[in-house]
DNA sequence: AAGGACGCCAACCGCAGCCGT
DNA sequence: TACGGCTGCGGTTGGCGTCCT
């Protein structure tokens, strides 16, 4: 294999280069030969790559092969409640950046943020009947999914046989966090509280940029503590109460026994 | 057992920006 | 400055596997 990588007549093959490019899922010989390629080469000038290696395609289809395939650093599995509490986190700060949320979570491709977004999050707002992009949709993210999200991942880091024991007490004590229109701003403090520190570089790892203790403190101690239903109107608190039963009830779907089971591996 | 529905994910497409000539 | 090639990004699609009836 490693002499067709290297005494391909590369340019006897750029004079035949449009005469049949493939496309469709890559064999594993493709793959030996672009990766052979690429140890030898290095990554970048993908058009060449793809000429002078051999390979029947384009330079996109081996830089995308590449990037999020065949890379060694690829990190493989399910996203962790860690990484999904972090692209929560980063959508809400940067919406559909995907390379840009990519890029704090080493080891995933921002193809396989996108693909986890659209599978998971989306159907989840299609089950609570509003847009992805909306500010319902984003109050129930805020409110309800991520102080969860915290709450189970300290559960798990405290327990890792019991993954149900305080949030409902956390509710008890917190069942005063009615959106507002003011509060989901990007600049609400809320929301700063749960990104990195700007100073921070993204070569830090997950656990640095996201200390869950604190976070989870931080928003305990929010001063706000009086019920806030009473704030708003009854069609609006029907709604909201509505909105987080949906959202409770849907939950359940986004963690998995394969994300508890990491979390467990993690803490043996 | 069969086939239709659904979810997941790899791969493609179009576009924009950058860079060298 | 204009142009063409390359790269990277986000949106979309199609195929495959699983689940459900």
């Amino acid at each position: 294999m490693d002499t067709q990588v290297r005494n391909h007549d590369c340019a006897t093959y750029q004079n035949e280069e449009n005469i049949d490019i493939k496309k469709g899922p890559w064999t594993a010989e493709e793959d030996v030969i672009l990766a052979e390629y690429v140890a030898i080469h290095g990554e970048g000038r993908w058009n060449t790559a793809a000429r002078c290696a051999g390979l029947k395609r384009t330079g996109k289809s081996c830089r995308l092969r590449w990037l999020n395939y065949l890379r060694p650093d690829i990190r493989r599995g399910n996203i962790t409640l860690q990484e999904q509490l972090l692209i929560l986190e980063l959508h809400s700060r940067w919406g559909n950046r995907w390379s840009k949320i990519a890029q704090q979570l080493p080891g995933r491709t921002d193809n396989e943020i996108k693909n986890y977004w659209r599978t998971r999050v989306q159907k989840q707002a299609k089950q609570l009947k509003c847009d992805v992009n909306s500010k319902q949709f984003r109050d129930s993210m805020r409110h309800i999914w991520i102080p969860r999200l915290i709450e189970r991942i300290q559960a798990a880091s405290r327990s890792p046989t019991d993954q149900s024991t305080t949030y409902s007490s956390y509710k008890d004590n917190h069942n005063d966090i009615p959106p507002s229109s003011e509060a989901v701003q990007m600049n609400d403090p809320m929301i700063e509280w749960m990104m990195p520190e700007p100073s921070r570089t993204s070569s830090e790892s997950l656990e640095t940029q996201v200390s869950l203790v604190s976070s989870v403190t931080k928003y305990q101690n929010q001063p706000n503590k009086q019920n806030l239903y009473g704030l708003y109107s009854e069609e609006e608190s029907n709604r909201w109460v509505e909105m987080e039963t949906l959202a409770e009830e849907s939950l359940d779907s986004l963690w998995n026994q394969e994300n508890i089971w990491f979390l467990q591996q993690q803490l043996i």
